[in-house]
DNA sequence: CGCGACTCCTGCCGGC
DNA sequence: TGCCGGCAGGAGTCGC
């Protein structure tokens, strides 16, 4: 799935479709998403205005003047423009119909990913636990290791917890701690202060350039505008086992942490 | 509370 | 060529 990256991707490729858009008319043809669509979804934002598109972790939030919509990508998930007649194919789950003529239509074939209606988004239970947004100011070293004392857990799925920082998933979470020269398998609580705030850097510096290169593309991920991700050609260790470290040369190594697989240069990162 | 395993679902790819 | 097992960008939930 769509990463923070990928979910930024998407905001900006649909924002200037739909921002000051009026929602005519919500077409849902399949409710059964990772959570079942609300039966006042369609009431609740038929006839409101979307004031501006925001995203919280991987979480894209449509706000109008009283409320929000809350889309989740899941593994799967997309979100694009389309001229309001198109017919919709195979695993297309539903249709915000704008004033335009268009539609923002959502796709998402594992149907990992969710749409819901809250009045709050910050307050929405999906969203008022979870940890700081990695490219914001509270989120550095200094945190990192504060949080991470008497944690035992291997550090590749305490940076994808999102209860400590969102927004990391599988594909960031390898290439970071590539970055940043950390043996994924080492325990949280056992990596110094210093290396935190390598590993903090590292984690902003690879999303912001994931970012910039409209997000990571493995197989049919696309932003709002239609276009892959680019960063997949960057990708230092993930999905290149045996293929050569671009520092060292030696093979790159796979591994499983926490049903996840998790690529590293067993040379470079200790 | 922390942690690991399991689960939801469809598509695709590699091996036999 | 066709079938089958395994794996995939997420993350909530459950049990220990």
């Amino acid at each position: 799935m769509p990463e923070l990256p990928e979910v930024e991707t998407s905001r900006r490729g649909i924002a200037p479709y739909i921002e000051g858009q009026r929602i005519d008319r919500v077409v849902i043809r399949e409710r059964r998403l990772r959570w079942p669509v609300a039966r006042d979804v369609e009431d609740r934002l038929e006839g409101a205005t979307i004031d501006s598109v925001a995203r919280r972790a991987k979480y894209l939030l449509l706000n109008t003047a009283d409320g929000s919509a809350i889309i989740h990508l899941g593994m799967s998930g997309s979100v694009f423009i389309v001229e309001r007649d198109t017919p919709a194919a195979l695993h297309e789950h539903f249709d915000l119909e704008l004033d335009s003529g268009q539609a923002l239509r959502f796709r998402d074939p594992r149907r990992f990913g969710s749409l819901h209606w809250t009045n709050d988004p910050m307050q929405h239970w999906l969203i008022r636990d979870l940890g700081p947004e990695p490219l914001s100011e509270a989120f550095d070293g200094e945190y990192l290791w504060r949080k991470s004392r008497g944690r035992k857990v291997a550090v590749k799925q305490f940076i994808m917890n999102a209860a400590i920082v969102v927004g990391v998933g599988n594909i960031y979470a390898s290439e970071s701690l590539f970055l940043a020269g950390i043996n994924p398998k080492r325990a949280a609580g056992r990596i110094s202060r210093q290396r935190y705030g390598q590993l903090a850097a590292a984690i902003k510096q690879v999303l912001a350039k994931a970012i910039k290169a409209g997000g990571t593309t493995l197989r049919d991920f696309y932003g709002g505008d239609g276009e892959p991700g680019y960063f997949r050609h960057e990708l230092a260790v993930y999905d290149r086992e045996d293929e050569p470290c671009v520092t060292c040369r030696s093979p790159v190594a796979a591994i499983v942490q926490g049903q996840r697989r998790t690529y590293y240069c067993k040379n470079c990162q200790t």
